[in-house]
DNA sequence: AACCAGGAGAGAG
DNA sequence: CTCTCTCATGGT
C-alpha cells in the first residue's frame, strides 16, 4: 500500500519538471499561497498581475497597503474581503517579526512552522507549500486532489499525515522531487480525475479502482 | 445553471 | 476526533 515510488515515477514520465512555483520571487510565492486557497490559478494571477503592475508584489508593500485598495486588487481570486484581511495581517506580522523572509532563513523548519501555524490564514496545506516552496525544506504537500487520486488508486481513503510522512521519508526525494510531485498531483487532479466515465489519458490510468463512486471529492 | 477550484476557521456534536 | 457552515469570484 501507498507506494510513492511507484506513482511518482508515472507520474515524472509523465509531466516532469512542471516549474513549481511559478514565480519571479519568494515573497510572491509566499502571496501565492494565500491567494490561491480555494480558488482556480487562473484567477490568481490576474491578482498577482495587478498587484505587480502597482509596485505592491511583496510582502513590505502589502503590509502597509490600504485594505480596501488590497481587496481590489485581489477581488478574483474570491473571498476577497477574508483574504485581503489575514494576507495584510500575515505580511505585517512578517514585516515586524522578522524584517522580511530571508531573515528566516537560518530558522529551523519546525521553527518556522510552528511560526508560520500560529498566523490565521495559513492552514495545513498552506503552511507545508510555504516550507516547501518559499523555504526549500523537504516536506510533502499533501492537497486535495492528492488524496482523491490516492483514493482511486489504493480503494479507500488514506490519512493525510500518512501521506506526507511517507513521502518524505519512502521517497528519499529531493527538494525538487517533492516540489514536482505535489505539481503532478494537481496537474493530473485538474485534468483528468473529474471526467468520467474513463480517464484514458490519465498518467494513472492503469493504477486507478474504478469501482470506486467517481463524483466524491 | 449547478458545480467546483492548487482551503481555513469556527462551531457542534 | 469528525462533520458542517461560511467565505466569493470565475470558468465549464
Amino acid at each position: 500500500m501507498l507506494d510513492h515510488n511507484k506513482i511518482y515515477s508515472i507520474m515524472l514520465n509523465r509531466y516532469g519538471d512542471l516549474g513549481w512555483w511559478p514565480a519571479e520571487t519568494r515573497d510572491e510565492i509566499l502571496i501565492g499561497t494565500i491567494l490561491t486557497q480555494n480558488t482556480t490559478w487562473t484567477n490568481v494571477t490576474k491578482c498577482i498581475s495587478a498587484l505587480k503592475a502597482e509596485h505592491f508584489l511583496t510582502i513590505m508593500e502589502i503590509a502597509k497597503l490600504d485594505q480596501t485598495r488590497l481587496e481590489e486588487l485581489i477581488r478574483s481570486s474570491g473571498y476577497f474581503r477574508q483574504k485581503a484581511f489575514r494576507l495584510k495581517s500575515i505580511c505585517a506580522r512578517i514585516v515586524s517579526d522578522f524584517g522580511g523572509i530571508e531573515s528566516m532563513d537560518n530558522m529551523s523548519t519546525e521553527e518556522i512552522s510552528d511560526y508560520f501555524s500560529s498566523l490565521k490564514g495559513i492552514g495545513r496545506e498552506t503552511l507545508d507549500s510555504i516550507l516547501l516552496y518559499v523555504f526549500n525544506r523537504p516536506v510533502f504537500v499533501v492537497d486535495a486532489y492528492t488524496l482523491r487520486i490516492l483514493e482511486r488508486v489504493y480503494g479507500s481513503r488514506i490519512h493525510p499525515d500518512k501521506i506526507r510522512a511517507g513521502a518524505v521519508l519512502d521517497l528519499k526525494a529531493s527538494i525538487t522531487d517533492l516540489k514536482n510531485y505535489h505539481a503532478a498531483f494537481v496537474e493530473t487532479g485538474k485534468n483528468y480525475c473529474r471526467k468520467q466515465p474513463k480517464c484514458v489519458e490519465c498518467p494513472l490510468y492503469n493504477e486507478c479502482n474504478y469501482a470506486i463512486d467517481l463524483s466524491s471529492p
